[in-house]
DNA sequence: ATGTCGGCCTTTGGCCGA
C-alpha cells in the first residue's frame, strides 16, 4: 500500500506534473493540498482516465484539498470535526476510509498571516486535529494523517536562514502542539525511516533555495501504532522540485506492508 | 537584493498569501 501527499500549489498549474508523477510512482492514494480552485474546476478527467477516482474539497483562490485513489474509498468528512471560527470555513481537510484504514489529508494553516488571530487559527486547527486523533485511537482505528502541516518540528527540519526567528512554522507553541499530537502514540514516518539529519520537503521559489538546498520539512505523514508496524519506506521525492515549473513542495511517499 | 510564484481584482499593474 503506497500512500502519498503533495502540496501542488495550484492543481491547474500542476495537472501535468501530477499525471506524470502518478504514472511513474503509482501510489494507491495521493492527497493534494493547495489545489487553489473550486470543485467544478478540478481537472479530474485525466486522473480518472488513469484509474484514479477523485474527491475534492475546494474553494476559490486559496487552500483546497483533494484525494486521488486507485483503491475504493468513501469520504467520511470534508471538514475537521470540532473546529470553529474562520479557519473552519476554509478547504483544509478531507477524511476517507480505504482498505480498512482512516486516511486524512490536511492543509494546516501557515499562521504567518492575519496577525495573532491568524496564528490562533493555526493552533485551533491543531487542537481539533489532536482531538480527532484521540477519537480514532479510542476507537482502535488504523489511521494516517498526511499533508502540509506547516510545522518544522525540530531544528534539523529547516535550513539555517530558511526561516526567520518567530516564524509560525517554528514557534515554540507550534512545535509543542505538533509534539503533543505525535506523543499520543503516533509515528512521524519520515523520521522513523530517517531519524536524524537534513530532510526537506519544501524549498521556497525565492533566492535559489533549491539550488542551495535551503529547505524545510513541513509535509508529514503520521501513522497510528498498528500502521507504524507496517511502515517500509518513507521518502520525499526531491526529483519533482527539479522539474520545469515545479511546485515549491515535493511529494512524500509512504510504503506500508500489505 | 522585498529576491518568486499563483490567483484574482482593483484588470495590462497591484494586492494578498505562501
Amino acid at each position: 500500500m503506497r500512500l502519498a501527499t503533495w502540496n501542488v500549489n495550484s492543481i491547474r498549474q500542476r495537472e501535468r506534473h501530477v499525471a506524470a508523477w502518478l504514472a511513474r510512482v503509482q501510489p494507491d492514494v495521493l492527497f493534494l493540498q493547495e489545489i487553489k480552485c473550486q470543485e467544478p474546476d478540478f481537472p479530474r478527467a485525466g486522473f480518472e482516465a488513469a484509474g484514479y477516482s477523485c474527491a475534492v474539497v475546494g474553494q476559490k483562490s486559496y487552500n483546497g484539498v483533494a484525494v486521488l485513489a486507485r483503491v475504493p474509498f468513501e469520504v467520511i468528512h470534508t471538514a475537521l470535526p470540532g473546529l470553529d471560527g474562520d479557519v473552519a470555513a476554509q478547504a483544509r481537510y478531507i477524511e476517507i476510509e480505504a482498505a480498512g484504514m482512516v486516511l486524512i489529508g490536511i492543509y494546516l494553516p501557515n499562521g504567518n498571516s492575519g496577525g495573532e488571530a491568524g496564528y490562533q487559527g493555526k493552533l485551533a486547527f491543531m487542537a481539533a486535529l489532536k482531538a480527532r486523533a484521540e477519537a480514532l485511537l479510542a476507537a482502535d482505528r488504523d489511521f494516517a494523517i498526511l499533508g502540509d502541516w506547516n510545522v518544522a518540528p525540530t531544528d534539523d527540519d529547516y535550513a539555517k536562514g530558511a526561516l526567520s526567528a518567530g516564524d509560525a512554522l517554528i514557534r515554540p507553541q507550534t512545535r509543542a502542539a505538533y509534539r503533543s499530537i505525535v506523543w499520543l502514540g503516533l509515528t512521524d514516518a519520515l523520521r522513523a525511516v530517517h531519524p536524524t539529519g537534513k530532510l526537506y520537503t519544501f524549498w521556497d521559489y525565492q533566492s535559489a533555495c533549491f539550488q542551495r538546498d535551503c529547505g524545510l520539512r513541513i509535509d508529514h505523514a503520521l501513522l497510528s501504532p498498528q500502521l507504524a508496524e507496517r511502515l517500509l519506506t518513507a521518502e520525499p521525492d526531491r526529483r519533482e522540485r527539479g522539474e520545469e515549473q515545479p511546485s515549491d513542495h515535493v511529494p512524500v511517499v509512504i510504503d506500508l506492508a500489505a
